[in-house]
DNA sequence: GTCTATAGGTGGATAGAC
DNA sequence: GTCTATCCACCTATAGAC
């Protein structure tokens, strides 16, 4: 794998999620990643068919990683258990990687808002297949598991998003705030029991 | 008043907040608001100080909106109703509103944190009295009071903010999710209940 | 008040030297 | 694979004619 090379299409790689998240897409500037990454803009051609190929590898390397959050919650023991440790996973990846987070899902980059994304729908699945888990276990009421998915990410997202953009920045310190989002989440839970 | 008239500077005025709306901050072009107003760019200069003084009427206009649309919910006539109310309108100014709703919620650039923090220190409280009466009213378990205002304004911001992004554009078009908000909504209600 | 003209900056993309 | 040089488009803003 050798990711911590540091040639000169990771440079630019990483310099293009930068900026993305600091200007979005329609100011995001190729000749701006080039001189972020040491070279000309010229260059970029080198590794990249233009603008739009560099914006959409940006989106895929943060899909990737997030992916792999996710799939973490896995390892807990019972149906409840997972659903909560991916919502735990979640908030990790917010705090842990906020330039990620922002572009999988605080953008309206045209690849992710096309839909096209199969990363977008495959972690959706994943939880629609958590919920559903928990309401054959009977943890949850019997109900419309994409429904109740939706609410659960969007609860989720809801509380990293404004934590990421500082609306929250009054609740403290990350280990505070983690506090704070699994009491959140188990006040949805609650109502989600049977 | 004479709002009706149609001098120059007032159609510059809704020039620029149709292409505000259409682009956003970083896209948004004084040329184009010229283009849209039938006169040149340097005639904007005349009435502006220049692109920012334009971009700032604009995004004030933004904030005093929302307030507006929050209000709207006091009509209703028992506290169940009017956070069910508040919802409803929180969702409708991003769904009406949707650059402005991006400046508000979901941007962290430093020049407009610093607009924004009063806007939204003073709409959270507002949720928190909202919240107040209902457990006051008993409607809601007794609880503290902020937590259960951040859990409902993550909630909603969540779903309004993935929908804007273009995330939840598989569920349909605006009147379906609509609906699809109200079932979510009610789901964390549900909790929230006696 | 609005125009034309212009200065000086950004950007995407390409050609050709090395 | 990176560079310099170049082209063209678009932008903000200003100066001066009318």
């Amino acid at each position: 794998m050798r990711s911590e090379e540091e040639s000169t299409k990771s440079r630019l790689l990483m310099a293009a999620r930068d900026h993305y998240l600091e200007v979005g897409p329609h100011a995001f500037s190729l000749r701006e990643v080039a001189r972020r990454a040491g070279v000309t803009a010229a260059a970029v051609y080198r590794h990249f068919e233009g603008k739009q190929a560099l914006l959409d590898a940006v989106c895929e390397e943060g899909f990737r990683i997030f992916g792999s959050y996710l799939m973490e919650s896995l390892k807990a023991r019972d149906p409840m258990a997972r659903i909560r440790a991916a919502g735990a996973q979640y908030l990790r990846f917010g705090l842990e990687r906020p330039h990620d987070y922002r572009v999988i899902f605080m953008s309206d980059a045209p690849a992710i808002a096309a839909g096209v994304s199969p990363v977008t729908s495959t972690s959706f699945q994943f939880l629609v297949d958590r919920v559903r888990e928990c309401m054959a276990a009977g943890a949850f009421r019997a109900g419309d598991p994409e429904l109740v998915a939706l609410s659960i990410w969007s609860h989720v997202h809801g509380l990293t998003s404004l934590r990421l953009s500082g609306q929250l920045a009054v609740v403290g310190d990350d280990a505070t705030f983690r506090d704070v989002f699994a009491a959140s989440v188990e006040m949805l839970l609650t109502g989600l029991a049977p």
